[in-house]
DNA sequence: TATAAAGTCTATACTTGGTATAGAGTCAAC
DNA sequence: GTTGACTCTATACCAAGTATAGACTTTATA
């Protein structure tokens, strides 16, 4: 299969899979003669692994250490507990920090109405503040 | 005034100053003989305001067009409320995903307790799927 | 078979909102 | 006059890609 095949069958782009290769979360890959990439099937399972972690927004980083994992089926698996953990939690931050910050924006919204003039804006007077 | 006392009085670092600089959020600054920038209290109000759009995650550009706005005094300031809403429902559409991302991570973390082997975490084996 | 089109290659620049560094110049105190 | 603190410009770096240029390879069509 060549890049094109695999971008298709997996929804990432070219430019992603290439860039992934890069970052090492996809082993050393064969070449044609013409120097073109060649991937097997496994390749294609990565990358849906890879996908399905960053649809989780885990960080690069973060999968690789998954996938780092996989290749060492005898450990234990504690420290890919925490990481999910520690990912959850960060998500749960953000969205107590969002929260905050929509009330804020609620506030600052309801300050002004739409016929105004920017001298007497409810909004800007409050940001000036 | 120099950029250390701004920094200091302000809260933004020196390198943040000048970037805020370049990207035209700050007006053009007299220099000093030594050509060392010469703030003015002007200035001052002006990062502060930055800052605070910026702490409610608004972009560059949004603080610019909000700057820009307020050159204008006289105009309708209807497309700032448009500005604050379009905002206001980007943090408020983040925040629906991030919920569902919770939800699947906490879904994920519960196939897994930490007493397995890579081989046999629910978690990966999960992610696999 | 020749040529055109499509695909792939590497390398590089761009995005956001800064942060960090290098190397040079300036200013104040001792 | 020299040390130290401060500032200057220019550049590289971070995440996680996206986009581009220019060269090369393969495939399709005439």
């Amino acid at each position: 299969m060549k890049i094109g095949d695999v971008a298709k069958t997996t929804g990432c782009s070219i430019h992603t899979i290439r860039f992934y290769e890069k970052k090492g979360l996809l082993p050393e890959l064969k070449r044609s003669s013409g120097n073109y990439r060649v991937y097997d099937k496994g390749t294609i399972e990565q990358l849906l692994f890879i996908k399905q972690c960053r649809s989780l927004d885990m960080s690069i980083m973060e999968v690789k250490t998954l996938m780092d994992s996989r290749s060492r089926p005898d450990q234990s698996c504690s420290n890919i507990n925490t990481l999910i953990a520690k990912h959850l939690s960060d998500v749960i931050i953000r969205i107590k920090e969002l929260n905050a910050l929509k009330s804020s924006l609620e506030n600052m919204a309801s300050k002004c109405d739409q016929n105004k003039t920017i001298r007497d804006c409810g909004i800007l007077n409050y940001l000036h503040t």
